[in-house]
DNA sequence: TCTGGGGTCCTTACTCTA
DNA sequence: TCTGTAGAGTAAGGACCC
């Protein structure tokens, strides 16, 4: 029997607000919304907002105007990522010195393998946090368990500045009881249809037999409820990563249904993709666009080359392929190009 | 009336080829 | 040559994540 591994999911507490308030501390204390330009007039949604302003019902996701409208004396602040990003590299930094086993999960959180380190569950929770805190200012929740999956639900249990262990034993009492929309993969859709089936609970899902939820769900999502459901989760941390796909869109701020207009957009978004690629020595070899009607009806259409590229011309040439085949039928609200099937200059594919 | 931007992964459908 | 089928590649859409 192997020994059972020990899993740190670690998470930055309200990460953008956090972040703005070290460089703006006399905004300490008063709801904070982090989105967009930071002009709730403007389109945009929520990025993050502080625990001030969560009282409000502001929440991640919400249009800026509705923000605005809960809480007319919130603060509005543009995302800055390139700021967001410096500070998420230090604590990158900070956690590597505790484990090279880490998975860079987005901005603000991480996964870290500690089952070979030395000390004490606890003390080591504490010493991350501390070290955190003292080169950054900043504070985060950890959750530990055997595996990635109850260590995020773990580090969600307990927000702000929390620590929760989930160990061998816990699964009934303080995994069973949750909703179920608290595993992550399980988005409003799956929330739905699970209700529908009187499936409210983890503990619910966890009594439905894996043949009862095959039939619903399919092999794949099958099998992953099933085990989610029983705390089983045997997937590695993933330490290196390749971008698979890269991609440029907007949103306009009125839709608009000046073809012009459009075409210009379209042109500058593939002009961008195609720069992104070669700062990142990538070639792409499929090319899509992403198109939403004022309907919020969204359409893609792709086409992949016979060669792997990353000329601006090229791009804009395919692009334009894929915009031909949609019948611009109403005003347009948001335009994307997409890059993928992406190898690295020289030849060789991204590794997958 | 409102619903960003940048990604990943999965399912399904279709076409081509052997 | 005809027919059925398996598999690869491509295309489109959907769900989910931060």
């Amino acid at each position: 029997m192997t020994q059972p591994r020990r899993i740190l999911h670690v998470d930055m507490d309200a990460f953008f607000a956090a972040v703005e308030l070290l460089r703006n501390p006399e905004l300490k204390g008063k709801p904070l919304v982090i989105g967009g330009r930071g002009d709730p007039t403007q389109r945009g949604v929520v990025a993050t907002a502080s625990y001030e302003a969560r009282k409000f019902g502001v929440h991640s996701a919400m249009p800026l105007r509705t923000a605005h409208k809960l809480c007319p004396d919130c603060v509005f602040l543009r995302v800055d990522y390139q700021e967001y990003s410096r500070v998420s590299r230090l604590i990158k930094d900070i956690l590597r010195r505790f484990s090279p086993i880490m998975q860079d999960v987005g901005i603000d959180e991480a996964y870290l393998d500690a089952t070979a380190l030395e000390p004490a569950t606890e003390a080591l929770a504490h010493d991350i946090k501390r070290c955190i805190r003292d080169e950054t200012g900043l504070t985060c929740s950890i959750g530990i368990a055997q595996n990635k999956r109850l260590a995020k639900i773990a580090s969600d249990l307990n927000k702000p500045d929390g620590l929760t262990i989930i160990g061998l034993g816990d699964l009934e009492a303080k995994i069973w009881p949750l909703p179920v929309r608290k595993v992550p993969g399980i988005g409003p859709k799956t929330e739905e249809r699970l209700k529908q089936l009187r499936i409210i609970t983890i503990g619910d899902l966890a009594a439905i037999p894996l043949e009862r939820l095959l039939e619903l769900f399919g092999q794949s999502y099958g099998y992953f409820l099933y085990e989610a459901a029983r705390g089983i989760d045997d997937r590695p941390l993933v330490t290196h990563w390749e971008p698979k796909s890269r991609s440029r869109e907007r949103t306009f701020q009125r839709d608009t249904a000046d073809w012009q207009t459009v075409a210009k957009i379209l042109a500058e978004l593939s002009r961008d993709v195609a720069q992104d690629l070669r700062d990142d020595r990538l070639r792409a070899r499929t090319i899509g666009i992403k198109l939403r009607f004022a309907n919020f009806e969204t359409l893609t259409r792709d086409k992949t080359l016979t060669a792997a590229t990353d000329s601006t011309e090229l791009i804009r040439k395919a692009a334009f392929d894929c915009l031909g085949r949609i019948e611009l039928k109403l005003p347009v609200r948001l335009l994307g190009v997409r890059a993928g099937g992406l190898e690295k200059v020289g030849g060789e594919p991204v590794a997958s």
